[in-house]
Formats: structure tokens, sequence, C-alpha cells
DNA sequence: GAAGTAGTACGGCGATCGTCAAACTACACT
DNA sequence: AGTGTAGTTTGACGATCGCCGTACTACTTC
């Protein structure tokens, strides 16, 4: 139940838009992705929601759009966790941390997985009753 | 942790093939299979392995014949999260306990997802072992 | 520069995980 | 009966996990 207040509105802001700059963020390289570092992550609720938001919306969006009912240092935790395993690109804009999801290398590496991994959460959440939170 | 302290011999044993007997054992109902538990089973490398074994052979097997490299005791264990989890189904059999993957229900749950997963442990298990200079 | 916003780092806590050894139970076969 | 095989249970251990609050850094805007 995230507040949708699509803060992405890529025209008003096409001029400026904040680069990449200041602090670096590591992440694996593709070939460095190992299955079951993805699986393990994938395997905590608050990081399958971050994914299938992520899935969903199909663009970048800053860690705060999530509101997860954790705290601040929780979901730094648990965005780190999805970064480090290779699930999502994160990137620096201007004060705001953009996350992504990894697609192409995780469709490259485990064809098809990600994609019944989250029709799995999606036919799950139908069958125990679709809501939570 | 129930008690179980009633040896009954209900009736006369097969001579021949030994049968389900004595101890049961718990299964989730079908219903029951949590994703993130599969997901969370799936993680660990030597859970993946009997899983990976069991898909092979696609047959019951006994635990004695994966010889882990682990104790007893930690082979106990992963077994028993695998059946507690759903991934697998277990039944004893004489002196055996034999494992067999649960298919038809991890199917029928999650299309796709243990192909997906299995094909993905395998083609990682190609990267990792064929370039790894 | 100061204030505000977005996220990080640093501990700390309790729970869980993977592991083990030792003692035990259940069954099969002499 | 006794011996052997197969797996369980218990209790422990260190490591990791998910979570928190506090203090901190980086960037934007005033």
């Amino acid at each position: 139940m995230q507040t949708q207040t699509t803060p992405t509105a890529p025209q008003s802001r096409a001029p400026s838009q904040p680069q990449a700059s200041g602090r670096s963020l590591e992440h694996p390289r593709r070939e460095a992705i190992r299955l079951e570092d993805v699986l393990h992550a994938l395997s905590d609720p608050m990081r399958m929601r971050v994914v299938r938001t992520l899935e969903e919306e199909n663009c970048e969006l800053s860690c705060s759009v999530f509101d997860l009912p954790v705290s601040k240092s929780t979901t730094t935790h648990h965005f780190r966790v999805l970064r480090e395993c290779g699930v999502i690109h994160q990137i620096y804009r201007g004060t705001a941390k953009m996350s992504a999801l990894r697609r192409d290398d995780l469709d490259a590496l485990f064809p098809g997985l990600l994609d019944s991994v989250l029709a799995a959460a999606a036919l799950e959440e139908g069958r125990l009753g679709g809501d939570r939170g």
C-alpha cells in the first residue's frame, strides 16, 4: 500500500536530470551473480515486495516510494542485500537513490527464473487472500 | 515436540518390499506451501544439491545415497527443512527414509518455478565449472 | 551558509541458521 | 538374543539475519 504519487514525471525534469555522482555503489558483475544469493534475497517478504514493485512499475524507483513497514535503516539494509546479490541496480541521482531490476542480467543468467518467481508470488497472493500490510 | 512412544505394529509386515510403517512424518498440505519458504529452502547449497539429485534421478531416494559433506544430523536437518516447506515428500520404508520431489504440488502452485530454478542451477554449474580461471 | 531531504553507518538485540557430536530409536539380518 | 545399518533427537556453538534507534553524510534548495 504504497502512496502512489508517481514522482517520475519525465518531461518535467528532463532538461536537468540529476546524474550519478559522488558516492559509488558496488554491484556484482553479471558473471558473479550467484543463484543461491538471489534465492535467498527473494526469500524475504520485504525484499520480494520491493522486487515485485520494481517489476510492476518497470522503471527506476527511489527507495522512499516503497514505504516498507520497517525503519529507514532496515530499508537500506534490504536494498543493499538486493544490490549486493545482483537483483537490483542502484544509482544516486541527486539526493535520491534509484533502484531498478537487473532484468537483463538475471534473464541472461537464469532464463525464466525471475518471471516464474514473480508469477508464483502473484499467484500465491491471489490464493492467500491478496491483501497484506 | 511430540513424545511419540507408541511402537504400534498394526498388521503383518510385507516380507519383500518394506512399506511405510511406524513413524509418521508431517507434510504441509499443498495449499500450505509458501513461496518464501521454498525459496529459502532452495537458497542453501546442500538442499539445492539434494533437490537437483532428486530431479535427475526422478525417483524415491534414501537419504544415505546423497552422501552430503556434512554430518548425519545436519543431513537430517536439511531433509526436514525440505519436507516441512513442502519441497519433498518423505516416507519410511523399512530402515530407509525415502525422499521424492513434490513436483506435482510445486508445479501446480508455482508453474515453471522448479524448472527454471533447476535449469538455473545447472546453467550456473556449467558457468562456474567451465570458466573458473 | 542554513535548513531540509534522502539515505548510510554503527552499534546492539533477539531470533534463526548451519553445523557438529553424542546418545538414542527403529528396523533388518544373523 | 545380538549386531549392524539408517536415521533422529538434543543441546550446543558461532555466524548471520531482520530489526531498531541514533548519529552521520551527501545533496538540494533557500
